[in-house]
DNA sequence: TTGAAAGCGCTACCAA
DNA sequence: TTGGTAGCGCTTTCAA
């Protein structure tokens, strides 16, 4: 069996608690001797002990992990550099803190409740919330710290907020394809991310920044678009009214770029198009995409130390945290053709 | 505090052990009347009692989590495709399973060993492994179960591996590029992974499949890429002898893309490029780029519910599954120009 | 078919 | 500056 922490104390001739003391440093009311700590590590790295993890999360109540959480999982390769990013920030944040994380791939299911709430993260990251009737419920009735990436204000209960300006994200690229000169503008989004608070956020952003430049739009400027190939076709023929589009994500947008290919359609000389998202698939197409930017592996990074802080009581951050976009600029939205 | 199994005993009338039996159905010996049982259900729904998690870890010495180790780990941008493939395969697996996934960036500090042997994991998915000397330490010391992916054989120890069959898949590559009348191929690779086990298993094949065609190459035909532009347009000159190449990573081929487009090289007509892994990045080039492509997703998912059974000791794999490639032709690729 | 007792390894609390 | 005691919530073992 392996070493336990009573076994070094015997071995060192001390109590079990000094070995706590000195080995993990807890313990505040125990003062020991630096001889004692010496004697006490000597024997411990004799005797390779090796603390047990699980006894400590037990005594605890405490796991130093945390949970990162999509509601209504989607397969991964659909975020593609989205999710690279957002694991890079998560990760470096919970290594500087030496907290782990773990991936939770569901949480529709009735059962999720019980299982991210039985004591096996001290927190939650909960990205890209849905807001069903579960997934607002297991929040209420948490008592766990959480902190949301991608859901605007006005979206779900009062936690924590990281999310990028979608409104001034959006301004940015409809000031550029405006500024192109192009009038007639559409948003793309696909049906699913309609229903979620990122994507009717974006929406909604798109109207007012074509407000501001006094071009009227309607619902009907909103195209839903999804991934047959099939459907995707019909779709660019009935963009004969648009001469621009705003994509909700940059994987849409690339695979428009290849139907705009097929069909013989040129980017961005007949049609130009703006991706949200700006990643290294932008600059792997061609013509390479222009994307409206958000800081997604810095977000990730700062909502996990958030939410790291906030579980060690430390601060309790309860505000929202907005993050300007950016406009990169690439090969794929042009001028406004002149019209023949 | 929370409702414990002895209050809901308590509240029911019966045992502890009674309870424990009915909602998590250990205990072989006890046996308890329909009747109590639904007592019990019914008493537990009412006091909304939920499983303490870490007190059953402490108690079975065990968590249900699988960790996923990157060895050397890098970036995880990198990867690209790559990782969401992977991520995708191990959480279809572990979500089936009831397992837990977490995530281990670092192995490298010596203190890593600790970490990943205090118990917080039933078992290790090793990717990538660099198989340093004290990654090759933990190993060996590990009483964990451990599954392996992209390890060749007669790298590391003697471990289940998952792996896909470089030879086979270098040799399609090659038989691709030298039946379109192409003689002069190199193979390109970064520094780094050249010193990893499939980094070498790779340039190893790339050298044997042109033997079968009865070319000769030497070791300047295996070129050294690295991510510097500058080194980058040099690299690109240094070409004139060979007009195809076989890269390590579909990440560098399209960085390679971009580079001749730079320069003015005509993919494929003056060079062929062949990449390794065939993903979504590569229909979104342009040309689009030709690659190898392994199974990752079900190497992925196949190695974790190994791991799984392995942990749960229903079977033991100790051999290596080898996976075979196949060869998405695309567009990088073209017949040997006519040297003029 | 049921219960009682003991203890996993660690640390909070109190006593010396 | 130190040690003893108790117990976290659960399940294994043994007794009824």
């Amino acid at each position: 069996m392996a070493t336990t922490i009573r076994d070094v104390a015997e071995a060192a001739g001390v109590s079990a608690m000094a070995v706590s003391k000195v080995l993990h440093g807890t313990g505040a009311t125990v003062r020991v001797s630096d001889e004692t700590a010496k004697t006490i590590r000597r024997v411990a790295a004799e005797l390779r002990y090796q603390p047990n993890r699980l006894a400590r999360n037990f005594r605890q109540q405490k796991t130093n992990t945390i949970g990162l959480v999509f509601a209504h999982f989607a397969r991964i390769g659909e975020y593609d550099g989205y999710f690279a990013a957002l694991l890079n920030g998560v990760l470096t944040a919970t290594f500087q803190s030496d907290f782990g994380l773990t991936i939770c791939p569901e949480l529709t299911e009735s059962s999720s409740h019980g299982m991210i709430n039985d004591g096996r993260f001290d927190g939650l990251l909960w990205c890209k919330p849905g807001f069903s009737e579960e997934g607002r419920e297991s929040i209420q009735r948490s008592a766990m710290p959480i902190v949301m990436m991608h859901a605007p204000d006005g979206y779900g209960p009062s936690v924590p907020r990281f999310c990028c300006d979608n409104s001034q994200g959006l301004q940015l690229a409809i000031d550029h394809i405006v500024g192109l000169g192009h009038r007639k503008v559409a948003f793309v989004i696909d049906p699913y991310n309609h229903t979620t608070a990122e994507g009717r956020t974006r929406a909604n952003a798109f109207h007012a920044a074509m407000a501001k430049h006094d071009l009227a739009t309607t619902d009907s400027d909103v195209l839903f678009w999804s991934v047959a190939c099939s459907e995707l076709s019909e779709f660019m023929t009935r963009l004969d009214r648009h001469t621009a589009l705003v994509v909700f994500s940059e994987r849409h947008a690339v695979s428009l770029l290849r139907t705009a290919d097929t069909l013989g359609i040129n980017i961005p000389n007949e049609l130009s198009i703006v991706g949200f998202d700006s990643s290294a698939i932008c600059e792997a197409t061609r013509p390479r995409l222009t994307a409206i930017s958000q800081p997604i592996e810095q977000m990730a990074f700062d909502a996990t130390k958030a939410l790291i802080s906030y579980i060690e009581a430390e601060s309790f951050p309860s505000r929202s945290f907005i993050y300007p976009c950016g406009l990169d600029i690439r090969d794929s939205t042009a001028c406004l053709p002149s019209r023949s």
